[in-house]
Formats: C-alpha cells, sequence, structure tokens
DNA sequence: ATGACGATTTACT
DNA sequence: GTAAATCGTCATA
C-alpha cells in the first residue's frame, strides 16, 4: 500500500476541470475538533469556470462577502449556506484571483462511517429515520457536508495547512469505474451553460448523487 | 427596507 | 412525480 499524501499547493493550482476530474479517487479527510477521523474517497465533482461561466457565484466577476474565498489561495475551502438550511463545500483552484472552484457531490465513506451516519441522522430535526443505507450518506453536495460536520465554521481555510479539512492521494480507481461527463444539477437558470458537461463521476459507483 | 431566489433534501401523493 | 422546508444573500430602491 502506497503511503498517502497531503495534497500541496500546486495540486490545487490547475484549471476547475482538471481539478474536477482529479479529484475523483482521492481521499477527502476531515478531523473532527475531538481528533475523530472521517474520510470518504472522491467519486463526484462538478467544476465552476468563474467570469464566463453563468452557474458560477463569481459570473460576470462579481466578487461579495459570500464568494471572496474564491478570489483566494488555490487549495482554500469555500462552504456557503442555500435553501435556508443546507451546505455546500467547494475546493478553489487556478491561481489566486481567479474565482475558479470544484464543488464536491459525492464521497465513498471509508473511515468513521458510523459517526457519518449518526451526523446524518442528528443534522435531521424531523423523525430519526431507523437506518440510513450506506450509499445515502456522502451522495450529495448537503450529505457530505452533514456527515463530515462542514459548515460555515470550515469556511476559508487552507487545506495545504490545516489538521481539520485535506485532501491526501494517492489516486485510487478501479478500470471499472471509468471517469464520466454529464451536465451539472441545479443549475437550470445558467442559460447555455445548463447543457456543458461539467460534472464528473465515477461511473456505476453507488455513492454518486441522484 | 424589501423581495426574489437558491450549486438541496426529504416527505408525501 | 410534486412540494414543503427555511433563511442568508444580493440586487434594487
Amino acid at each position: 500500500m502506497r503511503r498517502a499524501r497531503r495534497w500541496k499547493r500546486e495540486d490545487y493550482a490547475r484549471p476547475s476541470v482538471e481539478l474536477a476530474k482529479a479529484l475523483l479517487g482521492t481521499t477527502l479527510v476531515r478531523v473532527l475538533d475531538d481528533g475523530t477521523r472521517l474520510a470518504g474517497r472522491i467519486v463526484e465533482t462538478e467544476a465552476y469556470l468563474g467570469v464566463e461561466d453563468r452557474a458560477a457565484h463569481s459570473y460576470g466577476g462579481r466578487r461579495t462577502p459570500r464568494n471572496e474565498p474564491m478570489y483566494g489561495k488555490p487549495g482554500t475551502s469555500y462552504i456557503y449556506f442555500t435553501y435556508g438550511m443546507h451546505h455546500c463545500f467547494n475546493i478553489v483552484c487556478g491561481e489566486v484571483d481567479e474565482p475558479v472552484a470544484v464543488l464536491l457531490r459525492g464521497i465513498e465513506p471509508t473511515e468513521g462511517i458510523e459517526v457519518m451516519r449518526r451526523l446524518r441522522r442528528g443534522a435531521s430535526k424531523k423523525r430519526q429515520t431507523a437506518q440510513i443505507a450506506d450509499r445515502l450518506i456522502g451522495s450529495g453536495p448537503a450529505r457530505l457536508c452533514q456527515a463530515l460536520r462542514l459548515s460555515r465554521n470550515e469556511n476559508m481555510i487552507d487545506m495545504t495547512r490545516s489538521k481539520h479539512l485535506f485532501v491526501e492521494g494517492p489516486h485510487e480507481v478501479r478500470p471499472a469505474e471509468r471517469i464520466v461527463a454529464t451536465p451539472r444539477i441545479g443549475i437550470g437558470y445558467a442559460g447555455e451553460w445548463v447543457r456543458k458537461p461539467l460534472r464528473f463521476l465515477l461511473e456505476g459507483n453507488p455513492h454518486v448523487s441522484r
């Protein structure tokens, strides 16, 4: 087994389409304050291309308090609150002042699975479901945030230095898991950008959303 | 100050 | 398949 290698600045400093594909098969690690280590294999991502991309928060060069992290160093976390109840987690890439990022949409839990299941269940105020199926723990941008206890507290973290949130290699993609591209989800307002194949996933992996 | 809306999830018909 | 939940953000005034 190859030794785990934490991603450095240069690993993040590339175009969002490249990063979105490169992240597939790597491990996202989240260490809670009490030291509990949670981890999952990234199986679904979406690339956001910045100023030209109508679906991106930075479309047209918009720069607001919310999307400020997108203008930071590659490897910075960008976590925002939406729909009055959910969080989405992105990793900033490209160059400083180039507002591009990759949205993480699905992980296959590998470490701390039962803790993640409990975090997911605890996130719902409604009646506690008997048990959350494995494939529903990390399949979806907001579910992933619940499972890893990610919220605005983890916004704007430098993932090349943080002890609580980072990406690890090596890249593990099985031969049967080909990378496929589809249109992005939930961006029906983005005109011609709706159709562009900027969502990437490992074909056949059950921990992909929908 | 106001209002429209969202890079979603869940429950229900 | 359809709709409710739920509130921070941002454009407009």
